[in-house]
DNA sequence: TAAGATGGTTACTTCAAAGTAAGTACTGGA
DNA sequence: TCCAGTACTTACTTTGAAGTAACCATCTTA
């Protein structure tokens, strides 16, 4: 029987780690393809940014579309479950701006680029 | 200069990893030893739960109160700044929540033990 | 004809985070 | 007198997540 004590903990095995996260939020703003999300997630790895949408595929909030074409064409999106993730997301991506913000002000050297992806 | 694309990977940067939502998570409800969040965090060791507090602190969100006594005395709570994280940890938690049931409803053998938990 | 883009897989390596175990220093209780 | 509890630090090991690089098949464009 497995055991959690706090419900986070179920989160955290869930949408924790280096990525899916960011990947999450991406997708929020509609369906893309795999290139599509490697271009705008810097520094992932074709190989990891596959091995996490399959994860979240395994969990349910991701759903995968593979057109039978060529060149090959799979397009990624959010699950409805998946989307109820974006309580989440949307907190941590305004907390994170205002903490950008913040450091800012004091004289760090740090900018968001936010404003310059596609789909902005 | 230190560049982010969204706001979600300054966040991640902060309160990302195994640990540390968790501890943030339990430093809500008030004032905690070291001990008394060792005991409620399962399978953190002394080492990495320093360690993360340490962190923690050094990014502004907890502040460390040490009383000249023997035996030693050690408290940790949220700073003002901490507390705003509450924003992400509350979601966080009831999301988790919501998928614990969701999968004890699909037969998992899965359970949420908070209730049972001191603070609660 | 050769490169580039598409969306993968596979094998191997690296590395940082976490785990383990021990030591420090002091007190109080059995 | 010796163990337990307090809050650490240090040194070393482990492990799993991520990185790297090569490969596949197909089509388009230069």
């Amino acid at each position: 029987m497995k055991q959690y004590n706090l419900g986070i903990e179920a989160t955290l095995e869930i949408i924790g780690g280096k990525w899916k996260a960011l990947i999450i939020c991406l997708l929020m703003s509609g369906v893309k393809r795999t290139s599509e999300l490697q271009r705008n997630i810097h520094g992932i790895s074709q190989k990891v940014l596959i091995q996490q949408l399959r994860e979240l595929e395994k969990d349910g909030l991701v759903s995968r579309h593979v057109y039978q074409q060529m060149p090959p064409k799979v397009e990624y999106s959010l699950t409805e479950y998946g989307v109820t993730a974006n309580k989440i997301v949307d907190v941590m991506c305004s907390w994170g701006k205002e903490n950008i913000q913040m450091r800012q002000q004091r004289g760090e050297d740090i900018v968001l680029l936010e404003e310059m992806l596609p789909d902005h």
